[in-house]
DNA sequence: AATGAATGAGCCTTCATTCAT
DNA sequence: GATGAATGAAGGCTCATTCAT
């Protein structure tokens, strides 16, 4: 593969994975894309094959780039506690779903995807959603008690993650009832800070009955 | 307007709920519904103007139904403690948006139109999610105590209720992580449970760190 | 179906009869098709299906007008001799196949689909050429005797239809060869003729040996 | 040329040859040949300027390697009769049109370029289909007699080729009528003397009626 | 000399919509 | 009032060809 193939397959990649966000899977035409690519609609066939796969594509990249910046454990160190790396857990979701602009479409298109599933659906969960949620449950696994109630520790992850995913999910809807608090990379801190807040207290007082 | 003509165009309403929450805006074809409805391919246009239109109605008699039978108070005596208008509130929700295989369409239009919304979700917002949000600030300060912060009450809202529509947005996830346990509406008490649960906890604690 | 329908349909299938026998299947586009018929290029859709469809109705409807004309006993009356029957088989083969300008597709249709088969072949053989060569080889029994081996019916019968085809499928060969002797509907009689004076020679003669 | 140059450039006309006879002109794709010769697809154009340059060129190359294999007089000693003489021309043109697998493509590609004529059926017959009628012809009025009428020879001509033609024009059909039955190189001996027994019968009756 | 990359035209098909009864 | 027929715009994709190295 040439130079200048990798990179416009790349350039490709790029603004596909910015239009689908946009756009959705059945919205976006591939003339959009090349467009604002500015290359030929036959471009995508050529290096992609179809526009599935160019979708395809575009989900696995923008999630490998979203994990490589912000991994489950981001900025924890060895030997943290559950706490710890619970709030590591909460803090790259939201900074890897929207703190930033540049991983902006990974977060949506997810989103979209879980909404609205095509074909790739399947894929995301299991090369990704699967593993963060297993991942997820350890950890509450691990505050709850070695010993706590499968079922329980389901629910409370559910219930964790949950709290995160609506800062995505009702974006849209947040921005209209108050316009003035449009959540965005600013506030990642702080809403990781609330949500920690009010989980430790649910998983703190649901820990406490059990050892009682 | 003849009583068939009446009839006809309910039919398109009822067909139409269903299509559109099955494959979303669009994805779905005037010919899927009309099909589906046993009406003429013109009828939609002829009935409600245009696609959007009919879209535009559906949400509005979709919601409609939902709340009749599911209000927010649903189950409530007079004199509930915020606890137990808590309770019903997470209750109603749950019904409202996939308690009921008839409702069904509500909750994922809803949950469509947030993801990727038309100029319908500005109406949505206005005339159900805001009073609903609302409504249950209300309860969640009640809760936490009257003098507690404004930032804390409207984050705790954002807790609560995120749980509640993580069961609706990650439905299908679920679903393919774990196919055996398809959360559906004999879940809603179990599910019902397991939030109060969670979220009595949290708001015990932090209203009890506030007293403290 | 309304009459407009109807004639629609009608002008596009004689148009795309026409279209189809010029340029083969591969090489017409609908665009050609509906550009002579004067309609929309979403009309052969909409009556038709689909491309392929409207090519399978096309060869259909060829064949069933060329042999409403021209049936296998064209001009045969009751009681005819076998010899008269191979007569009226040729004579109304050539009618068929090229005698009439407003005919003209079929010939040309069958021998396109023969040297360059879609999936409508196995139709065409199933619904026409089968009958018709079974028809010929009871003929060419008839004359040989009853008691004639059949491999030699077999082999006459080819050779006999051989005879005709070439007219058909050696059409643009020979008006290179010889331009000042183009074959045509004016010709049909005097071919005629000399396939019945050299088949019958043949036959006669094949047929003596077995009888002395 | 350089010798890889050369090479490239042959095996790029034998693998055409194979597809153009397998799928015509029209359904080839350049991308087809290309990717079966393991060669770059600009190297179409690169050698032969275009596809229709390279399908030229497949016509001639074919043509000149099948006479090569099977003249004419293929099998014929010096002084042979009119009669041996005509059993050669079956027998080579049954030989070169379907008697070898490496030769295949010659009598297909001939045939889809009679009933599809592209600018190369000019020289089809200037370089090969007028000299081979002519040869035959020839043959013919020495059967028939010097003083035979020259309608009746041509006639007669034809009728014989038309029966030669038959087993690669009918190729197609015959296969679906009777799949059991497949004409192939096996059968060239047994099929030359069907058509032999038929012809000379013809001919020596139209000669007798003649002389007599 | 030879090739991978890129192009623009065109194809079949689908769709929401409008027309004419 | 209601419908089958018809439309034009657009979409994904394929192809022979050309470009740039």
């Amino acid at each position: 593969m040439s130079i200048e193939s990798a990179e416009t397959r790349l350039r490709l990649l790029e603004t596909a994975t910015q239009v689908f966000a946009e756009h959705g899977y059945a919205t976006t035409t591939i003339r959009m894309i090349c467009g604002r690519a500015k290359v030929n609609v036959a471009a995508v066939n050529y290096h992609f094959g179809s526009k599935e796969h160019l979708y395809r594509e575009v989900l696995r990249y923008a999630r490998q780039r979203a994990y490589e910046k912000y991994p489950l454990t981001y900025g924890l160190e060895e030997g943290a506690t559950p706490e710890q790396r619970l709030r590591a857990f909460v803090h790259s979701f939201l900074l890897r779903n929207f703190g930033d602009v540049r991983n902006l479409g990974f977060g949506t298109l997810t989103m979209r995807e879980m909404v609205e599933p095509t074909s790739a659906l399947d894929m995301i969960v299991d090369e990704g959603i699967r593993s963060l949620f297993e991942h997820l449950v350890a950890i509450v696994r691990a505050i709850l008690g070695e010993d706590a109630d499968e079922e329980l520790v389901q629910a409370c992850s559910r219930s964790t993650i949950g709290q995160c995913t609506f800062y995505l999910f009702s974006r849209t809807v947040m921005n209209r009832m108050a316009p003035e608090q449009q959540f965005g990379a600013e506030d990642v801190e702080r809403i990781t800070d609330q949500i920690m807040l009010f989980t430790l207290h649910a998983l703190r007082g649901l820990s406490g009955k059990k050892t009682d």
